[in-house]
DNA sequence: GTTAGCACTCGAATAATGTGAGTGCTAAAT
DNA sequence: ATTTAGCACTCACATTATTCGAGTGCTAAC
């Protein structure tokens, strides 16, 4: 167990190593105000957290530097938590300002604003369609043989995608297919779109329409191709500015990850409510080695939605971060609820 | 005027450092098959070809390095046509293979064939909607108050606009008048919409619906708020794997300068049927004037749409990227035609 | 006009040297 | 028994020398 001035020397290094990314050394401590011992002192203190593991040097004779696991410490038990500055504080409420109607918009504000405040790279995930519901499918042909079909959601999202039809369709066989399916699949969830596409509308369509069937295979598969999730990033040249990154191969491994999109999403979609902090090593991808991912997650009704995640330095300053994940993850979650409210009203 | 002898040797060197990006020696061009003087001869043509502006020392006993002016003049004068190997023709083949629909897709597949084949930064300027016109028009409400349009054109692009609208709407109404809008609308040209929503449409509405009045206003202002243009990047980070791009401010400048959409916008978009090359400080922009920017344009029909550019150093593969410029900009003029064509015999 | 030869230049790589921030340890002070 | 002052020691980093070689310009011979 460490002691209370343990504690206390291990938070003052590490916020004071967080603040200048310089390895810091025990005269620089002992000349804090929060701490009223003797360079000495410090060093003796020192030794004893770099033996436990806290921290670390850059060589026998530097000052120290945070070990993972003396951040790992510092976010589970020694953060102080932020308070946002005013201005700042502000700024959020601008961003949020104009009325966004738009998931895409309230995403990419949100991305915008997490890179702009914290000068760290943001990605957002975009929505598992688990929980918004058809409102309106529209299929529209453009020539003979190609058509788009578009999707609308109730959260005002806008999908399409275009197709070909080898067969000719009547105008007229289109607009009765499109009604049937209209019909029934108002207020579908999206993710059961595709099964009761197949299960009950399937065979009700062939029988009021003629030719429909052809028609309808294509339809499928233009609708259900599966989508590659959608990443919202914020502030990808933030992190040149961090100085860890003076390495060009670092910034390459780095930047091509970002660009695997799959694996990013895989990576960060996380499933709790909570906020998580993976730090370092935590990361299992070789190329965030060396990075700190915090994650949040926003939801729309009860169902939770996407994740927000900020990539910096695993020298980040976690506390503020963190409470600006909180802060923002509640605000969008807030804004799809009130979307989705006032649709199960309208309805 | 330039000798033979000094035609042969500039273009020799430049090629050579295009290949090594190395300051190339006398000695290195003597033993070229193509040249049969002594170094000592070369020196001497060098040294006039350096009096003259077409090569430079990077310090006083160094090899030459081609100027700005100097491939000026190979990109006028000297460059070998370039044959595409045919494991990059197919690879354009197999790109452009799969069916493509949507505006989107081919301009982010040729974007992505572009940087891949060059390893530089590909940048591609969506289309101004000169031409195309307006296939359907759909307002879709998703509660009370707000409302998603939806364009549709005959190239297959979509775009949506969510809006609110303070009164509340009978669906009735709102039929009608998507009716009357699409009637009046279907075929023009989506650069002319707005002229004619504000001349022929607003009485024609006025008369047929009661409360039309007010949303047909917030219609007007979402559907014409100024739409940023869009880029289209692909390869962001082939030109880290450049040489010339050891210097991590120089990635920096380029970068924010890349984000700065507008800018590029205003600076690629050229409008010459031409490929035009722009060499080092022969750009305007700062953060650009170590780089050559190669921009050609495609169009749809007649009207020239948008602009394909290439990003990468000076030293460029100018006879390949050229080459490559002009089979995908024509690749992408001829899919757009094909739609455009088609879509005129079908209605 | 062309080329061989040679002295010379200068960047880049390597080694030598100094500087200073920071440490660990010991012994004195509290 | 802690704490602190003091001091020798370490090691990255910066600065300066030293070497090396690719490449040049020039002169003189071919």
């Amino acid at each position: 167990m460490l002691t209370d001035r343990q504690l206390l020397i291990l938070q003052v290094i590490i916020d004071d190593f967080i603040q200048s990314a310089q390895p810091v050394g025990s005269r620089a401590i002992s000349k804090k105000d929060e701490v009223s011992f003797s360079s000495a002192t410090i060093r003796n203190e020192m030794a004893d957290l770099e033996e436990l593991g806290f921290l670390e040097k850059t060589h026998s004779s530097s000052g120290r530097v945070p070990s993972e696991k003396g951040y790992r410490f510092y976010v589970d038990h020694l953060m102080s938590p932020f308070d946002l500055p005013k201005n700042e504080k502000s700024f959020i409420q601008q961003a949020f300002a104009n009325q966004l109607l738009e998931f895409e918009k309230v995403v990419q504000q949100s991305a915008r604003v997490l890179s702009d405040l914290t000068n760290y790279t943001s990605i957002i995930l975009g929505p598992e369609v688990y929980e918004t519901k058809l409102k309106q499918l529209q299929i529209i042909s453009l020539s003979d043989h190609t058509a788009v079909a578009i999707l609308v959601t109730n959260t005002g999202h806008v999908e399409h995608r275009s197709f070909t039809i080898p067969v000719r369709i009547e105008p007229h066989d289109l607009e009765k297919m499109v009604n049937i399916l209209n019909e029934r699949l108002q207020g579908v969830p999206i993710i059961h779109l595709n099964r009761k596409l197949r299960t009950e509308i399937a065979s009700l369509l062939r029988k009021h329409t003629d030719e429909s069937d052809k028609a309808y295979e294509y339809l499928q598969a233009a609708l259900f191709e599966e989508q590659p999730v959608k990443l919202y990033v914020g502030g990808k040249t933030n992190i040149l500015m961090q100085p860890e990154f003076k390495d060009i191969d670092k910034i390459r491994s780095l930047y091509s990850m970002i660009e695997e999109e799959n694996e990013i999403a895989h990576l960060l979609r996380h499933d709790s409510q909570d906020i998580k902090v993976s730090i370092g090593q935590e990361n299992e991808i070789e190329a965030m080695q060396d990075l700190s991912i915090i994650t949040a997650s926003y939801s729309l009704g009860d169902e939770q939605m996407g994740t927000i995640a900020l990539l910096g330095p695993t020298r980040m300053e976690y506390s503020k971060v963190i409470s600006l994940l909180n802060l923002l993850s509640n605000r969008m979650t807030k804004t799809f609820h009130s979307w989705y409210q006032d649709d199960s009203d309208g309805e």
